[in-house]
DNA sequence: TGCGGTTTGGACTATCCAGTCCTACATTCA
DNA sequence: TGAATGTAGGACTGGATAGTCCAAACCGCA
C-alpha cells in the first residue's frame, strides 16, 4: 500500500537532492508525484518547511537504513567494512551522474542556512553518522594504533567525503573521487597498527598513486 | 578610487557568501551597498547573472591574492607553506563564526547547479587552486616520496578542507575542523620521504591525536 | 447506504523578485 | 556652455511561488 504521501517525500527528495530547497517549488513536487493541484499537497503537508522537515527525516533514515547499514554487517571485518562504505558512496555519486550528491552535502548546507531548524536536523544526522564510523573503529580496538582519537578519525573521514562529492558536483567527475577515496583509505590504514596495514599502505602508494594514474 | 560598482560588488560576494546566490535579491544588494533604486544598480550590471559572475571572478582574484599567497611565498619551505595556508583556512573560517566558508564551498555548489557558466567558472576555480598545491609539491622535489601523483594530493587536500568548511557551517563548531586540518598535514606528511616528516606523523599521533584532544 | 478520508480540478490572493522605464540632479571634462 | 556619466528616487510590468478556499468526485468500510 504505497501511499500517496510516501510518493509526494520521494518525488520531492529527489527533487531536492538535485535541485536543492529553495529551487524546488510545490508545483515542481506536485508535477513530480503527479498529483493534480495545491489542495491535495497540502492536505498531507502543512507548509513547504514541513515537508523538507520531512524530506530531511525520510532521506537520513533511508541513509541509515541501507547507506550505513554496511557499516553494521557484522560478518565483514569492521575496517573492511568503512572501506566499502567508501566505495559505495563513490559508486552512488557516479551513479547519479556526479550531481546532487549525498542527502546531506550541498543541500546540507543551503538547507543549514535556510532555517536554523534544519541545521539543528543535518547535525544531528552529522553526528550519528560520525558515531556509526568512531564506533566501527572502537570495534577494531587493538587494531588501531594507541593514541588514535576514532571520533576524530570519523570526522576527517565524513569532512572527506563530502568535500569530494561537493568536489565531483563542480567538475562533474567522479575519476577526481575515486583517487580521494582510495587516498581516504590510506589515510585509515596509517592508524592501524598491524603491519599488513602498514604495507597495504606503502603498496598502494605505489600502485593506485603513480604518476598517470590519477586524473589528469 | 573606491567607486560604487566595487561596494556593490563588496556588498554582494559578503551576502552571497552568507545566504547564497539564489537566496540574495537585488534588493538586497541595493540595500547593502546604501544604493538607492533599481536604476543605479543596472547602470552597473547588464543581469543578476552578470553580478554574480563578477562577485565570483572577484572572490577569485582576492582568494589568489591574499589566500593562495601563501603558497607562493618563497621564502618559506614549500611544505611549511601548506601547512600554513590550511592553517589559513581555519582560521578565516573561524573568524566568519564558522558561517558561509570560503566563497567556493556550500556557494560553489549552489551556483553550480544554477547554471552552467557559473559551474565552468567555479571548475576553473579548483583548477588553478589545485594547481598552485600541486606544484607547490613538486617544487618539494626529492623530499616527496616516490610514485606520489602530487595533483592527486591536491585535489584530496582541497577537498577534505572544502569538506571540513561544509562541516562547520552545519555544526557551527570549529574545534572538529582544527583536527581534520591536523590530521590533513598529517596526512600530507605521510607522502614525504625524509624522517622527520615521518617522525612528524608519529609525534603528532602522540599528540593531536590523544584520545579526548580532539572533539567530544 | 452513508460517513470520512482521499483525490481531483482549479480559481484566487499575496508576496517576492528580476528587470524596465522615466525623471531629476550633480559632477566632470571638453 | 554642453555632453557624458554617475547618482538619486520611484513607479511599473510580468512571472514565479507559497498558501487558501471551494466544490465535486471517489473509495473503503462500518
Amino acid at each position: 500500500m504505497r501511499d500517496r504521501k510516501s510518493e509526494i517525500l520521494d518525488a520531492a527528495a529527489r527533487l531536492i537532492a538535485r535541485q536543492g530547497y529553495k529551487q524546488t517549488s510545490i508545483d515542481d513536487v506536485i508535477g513530480a508525484a503527479g498529483l493534480c493541484g495545491k489542495s491535495h499537497f497540502y492536505h498531507h503537508f502543512k507548509s513547504k518547511e514541513q515537508l523538507g522537515h520531512e524530506v530531511l527525516n525520510r532521506s537520513f533514515e533511508r541513509f541509515g537504513e541501507r547507506g550505513l547499514a554496511i557499516l553494521r554487517e557484522p560478518l565483514i571485518d569492521p575496517i573492511e567494512r568503512l572501506n566499502l562504505f567508501i566505495d559505495s558512496i563513490v559508486i552512488g555519486q557516479a551513479e547519479q551522474g556526479c550531481a546532487g550528491g549525498s542527502p546531506f552535502c550541498g543541500v546540507a548546507a543551503e538547507m543549514a542556512d535556510a532555517c536554523e531548524g534544519f541545521r539543528v536536523r543535518i547535525d544531528a544526522v552529522f553526528d550519528r553518522w560520525c558515531d556509526q564510523i568512531r564506533s566501527l573503529l572502537e570495534e577494531s580496538g587493538d587494531r588501531v594504533r594507541d593514541g588514535v582519537d576514532p571520533a576524530r578519525v570519523a570526522r576527517f573521514v565524513i569532512a572527506t567525503l563530502e568535500g569530494a562529492v561537493l568536489m565531483t558536483r563542480v567538475t562533474r567527475e567522479i575519476t577526481a573521487m575515486r583517487g580521494i577515496a582510495d587516498d581516504l583509505k590510506r589515510f585509515i590504514a596509517m592508524h592501524l597498527r598491524e603491519s599488513p596495514g602498514q604495507r597495504a599502505v606503502d603498496e598502494s602508494m605505489h600502485g593506485a598513486t603513480l604518476v598517470g594514474s590519477g586524473v589528469a
